[in-house]
DNA sequence: ATGCCTTCATGCCGTATCGGCATGACCAGG
DNA sequence: CCTGGTCATGCCGATACGGCATGAAGGCAT
């Protein structure tokens, strides 16, 4: 039973009616050809072709096999581009887990990115805790991570960083807040001294709360640390009510409850939001899934700005050439 | 592309998630799967399957063929399958030709036989002239004719006949005619001496005119021969007014016109009814119907004597002991 | 009617493929 | 650290496969 190469001999001699035509069809030698129809035929028990010296007919039997044969063969050519398509990343499946920051634009972007890019691919996105992501993706049951502050040096061996997006960072406040109610379009960090400052706790995600903290105390503010729940919309209810501020990327301006403004901090901070893989064993469609992040992290300006193009809603704008080396000189207050 | 069975042992692997297991499913020895495994990877381009020394597991595509290959095995076992069923009769497609005279019991008693016995092959009938029959078979566009009182040395070299049924002859008379009015069951051929016998023209089937007018001349008759056309039912009429009779076998007392009767001739005269086929290059179906009508002649006692069973409507019948050294002596007369 | 040409089948041979056996490399678990 | 189980590799013989040369058969033209 050794199958397929014989049945498309079989379809050749069998179309063209004539052994000697079907084996220059198929690039082989007329008695080849020959042997291998008749071994085919001594395979199934079957005789296909009636042959006269100078005429090729087909029993009833090869009509049939005739009929149905080339569905077959097709049949097997498009499991093998299946698999290629498979293997090649064209298709396939990629499970992404974020947290609630990422939600409202990072991996939003990322996933239409990948309906345009890659649409075979079927995205399974659902939030989680940074620690479920890091420990779901080295034990193997999450493919793709999208994690902030991650410091390589606090993840295990077998997992790998990749560079997204650098996020500037800025304060969520109330627009009656006295930082805010003058209408100003940036806050400098020292002026957090004393403030109550909703983060969550630091066991959350240790390197994203200790980033925080270092960018209130390069300015020399030491603000009173507020825990939140994971609750986003719910955990801005001290916000709202002017008795906290919170810190947030540019991405998390989407989003917000009404009566609440991101104000950059000025001077610039930033906070790296990355992918987080496995080192091995990743599918192609993960692999692709890494080129699509990157492509899109490039078009968005990820890397280098990303206040150049801001939501509706815009209070304040100043637009501004920008250079690599100015990363950080662009401010603007937003409002939903 | 060397196919299905690379195929297959890749599923065993899969399936097993061990390649000693596997290969112990497949009777062959370890290291040979290994390879085989491998060259299909290799030939596709692919990685299948992520092995380490102590376990296998399909990669994303693997499990995508993992998936859909058993189809693709089951799609090639059904078209061998199908191919058999082909070669040896079970399916197929048959024509038969048959003249009217067989057209009201000896043609729908085959195809009711084959519908029961070889439901897969397709019958096509057709209502044919004895000469298209047999110039059909010979020049092979009809696979079976069924004929009356073929002459072997009549017939081109290249066709076969397969006696089906010989078939008591009867006189169909008008139940008004003086031949038939007493209550006579039965008539001597010498009776048809000197009236109007309606025959089909003898160029029709010579062989046929011939035997009936043998009938008739073994018993001294001279019957003057008035020709009717091929069509049955209008072709009655001079039979019907009292004008003519007609004689045609026993199968042809179904579907009279009422008022005429079918009256067997005594002592009984029968014609050899036959199957016409070519002598070669009969498809597998083709046999299967010629078994199937020799299991139907056996079943109806088609060859030894056809009043056992007589239909309804019967005027007068006598049950009889019968042996094989007695056809004939069974008479009786049928009234539709 | 004869000979030629076309077509399919057969014989023979070199090569590739395949499977078996022996063995090696690797890793998990006691 | 050793043992047992697992997959990979090397080597060899058998089989399958394809090519070339040649044979057999039937149609067609002269």
């Amino acid at each position: 039973m050794s199958e397929l190469r014989r049945l498309r001999y079989f379809l050749a001699v069998a179309e063209e009616r004539n052994f000697t035509r079907a084996a220059e069809r198929l690039h082989i030698a007329q008695p080849a050809l020959s042997r291998q129809v008749r071994e085919l035929e001594r395979e199934l028990g079957v005789e296909l072709l009636v042959r006269t010296t100078h005429k090729v007919e087909p029993t009833e039997a090869g009509r049939m096999l005739l009929e149905r044969g080339p569905a077959l063969l097709e049949a097997a050519d498009s499991l093998w581009r299946g698999v290629r398509a498979f293997a090649d990343g064209r298709m396939g499946s990629v499970s992404l887990g974020y947290g609630m920051s990422a939600g409202y634009e990072t991996a939003p972007q990322l996933l239409v990115a990948m309906g345009e890019e890659a649409p075979g691919i079927e995205v399974s996105a659902r939030v989680m805790a940074f620690a479920d992501i890091v420990d779901s993706v080295a034990a193997g049951t999450l493919d793709v991570g999208l994690v902030r502050s991650a410091l390589p040096e606090a993840l295990p061996d077998d997992v790998e960083l990749t560079l997204l997006r650098r996020e500037r960072q800025g304060v969520v406040i109330s627009s009656e807040h006295p930082l805010a109610a003058n209408g100003a379009d940036s806050i400098d960090p020292a002026a957090l001294d004393g403030l109550k400052l909703l983060l969550h706790p630091r066991a959350h995600n240790p390197g994203h709360y200790d980033e925080i903290m270092e960018i209130c105390a390069r300015a020399g503010a030491r603000p009173e640390v507020l825990y939140r729940g994971l609750d986003f919309d719910a955990s801005y209810t001290p916000v709202a009510s002017g008795a906290a501020v919170t810190m947030v990327g540019y991405s998390g301006r989407i989003g917000l409850p009404s009566g609440l403004l991101w104000l950059p901090v000025t001077p610039a901070a930033f906070i790296e939001v990355h992918l987080v893989t496995r080192s091995e064993n990743n599918s192609p469609a993960v692999k692709r899934l890494l080129r699509v992040a990157e492509e899109t992290s490039r078009q968005h300006n990820w890397l280098t700005g990303a206040l150049e193009e801001p939501v509706a809603g815009v209070r304040n704008r100043r637009a501004l050439g920008l250079d690599g080396a100015d990363i950080g000189a662009i401010d603007g207050a937003y409002e939903v």
